[in-house]
DNA sequence: CGACATGTTGAACCTCATCAACCGACGTGG
DNA sequence: CCACGTCGGTTGATGAGGTTCAACATGTCG
């Protein structure tokens, strides 16, 4: 067989993954040892405390990352989207379950023979490092929201956010989703688990967004956002910052 | 010149920082680019938005980690510790202000060069890998913390995490620092931005621990410990998960 | 159609923020 | 040496923002 697996030529995060630094050749490599899956809504990836025995590409659909306290209450840690990693070398062991939050579709890799082809080839050790800054970029920017901003602004946050990301990873599971219009992926309650409020608090601060008519809601996951950059504003979102972000984002995931 | 030189062989984190992984000839290289570097308490390292023109080892003392929103309010999204190694390679600027919490000694590395020695070493490139991981570990079990954790909660695991973490980098800031009794480098204004509260509240929750015997304090800021599975207990911190985490940070820094 | 999950809204309550008074330690200058 | 201001810390009173509990609306699926 020469040039590309036929399934990699197809796959849509081909160059905006991982696999976006891999030659023709290294990309035949890793696809001999990795396998697609299919996990339905709602049910686990991996479990927290789970032996991490394979990575995953994030091929299409949202993945929560949910860890658990001891007395039960939750919280969303994190988001997968499609061209994201899910994994960490060196890792032994999960620290958090991974869910499905959408029908998801995943490329999954052996961890040994996964760490082989690492060990073999610099540069994609170094693209899954600039994926981990990136992270951790991101969940810096989260406990700023988890510590200082109010419920509105939260949730202003997160619809900023989500709408951005969505666009950019280009998740088939939104139909029709533009930047500015695009249906939830998420019910009130996952919002609040990620957001570190209640569902309740949810509904009224989306309530209030609509009232002021920065967004619209046609049924109660239909969104339609008015106007970005207002969003931004009630945010406290400091848009030129994160200009800076999404352009680094796009360069890392393109080159 | 053979051997190690002088300086790095009488380092405290010569083992435990990223230079574990260095033989003495690579060490040799990397000490001829390097610069120490004190810092005075509350002076910066660097600003939000500098370019990231050098790499830090933290040698001694504690950095706190600051973003500020729009509207003036400040958050510490971290804080570095002896051993600690501050910059991220692929983030030409800054996204957070570094600033000396205490006295502070770094270990200073010009971007080039030392990119340059990363690109000929795999294995420093790895060590780097594997900090950033369990900062993106730390991180996300902050992001529990400020978003499901009662002010007491966090009051609690705010002194359990500080008490660990300066007992195994071995601060010598610390005067006679034990694993229970210590003297604390933070105002409660500091501690209050750390974990999304007011001052106020911190005190409060202070005297609460206080008046629990779970704490005692001889001034404001020397604390002695009674017991470290209580203190977890009121953390809701679940002991054995913590001790894996511990664990492998030790095999991580001393391997 | 009824049953069940999801979402909205209201009312009462509670935690934490805010504002303010006060204390002790420290440093400075008259 | 002491009066004074400053800084860090504690404690109290009050109020706002969010949680909790509860009722009701809407939507979906057998």
């Amino acid at each position: 067989m020469h040039g590309t697996c036929s399934r990699c030529e197809a796959c849509p995060v081909r160059h905006k993954s991982i696999c976006g630094v891999l030659s023709d050749e290294e990309l035949n490599k890793l696809a001999k040892i990795s396998r697609r899956k299919l996990v339905k809504a709602h049910n686990p990836v991996f479990m927290d405390g789970d032996d991490a025995d394979q990575y995953f590409n994030v091929i299409d659909g949202i993945v929560k990352l949910v860890k658990t306290l001891p007395d039960g209450k939750q919280h969303i840690v994190g988001l997968m989207y499609p061209t994201d990693f899910l994994g960490h070398p060196l890792s032994r062991q999960h620290k958090y379950t991974a869910e499905a939050a959408t029908d998801v579709e995943l490329c999954c890799f052996p961890r040994a023979p996964f760490e082989a082809l690492l060990a073999e080839n610099p540069k994609l050790e170094r693209r899954i490092f600039e994926f981990t800054v990136r992270e951790l970029d991101i969940c810096r920017d989260w406990t700023l929201l988890l510590g200082r901003k109010s419920s509105y602004e939260r949730v202003a946050s997160f619809l900023y956010m989500i709408a951005r990301r969505m666009s950019i990873s280009g998740c088939k599971c939104i139909e029709g989703g533009n930047e500015l219009h695009f249906r939830l992926p998420f019910t009130r309650a996952e919002i609040a688990d990620y957001l570190g409020l209640t569902l309740e608090t949810v509904s009224r601060q989306l309530s209030r967004l609509k009232n002021k008519k920065i967004i619209e809601l046609r049924t109660s996951r239909e969104i339609s956002i008015a106007s970005l950059d207002l969003l931004a504003a009630v945010a406290q979102i400091d848009a030129c910052q994160d200009d800076i972000d999404m352009r680094q984002g796009e360069q890392a995931s393109t080159t």
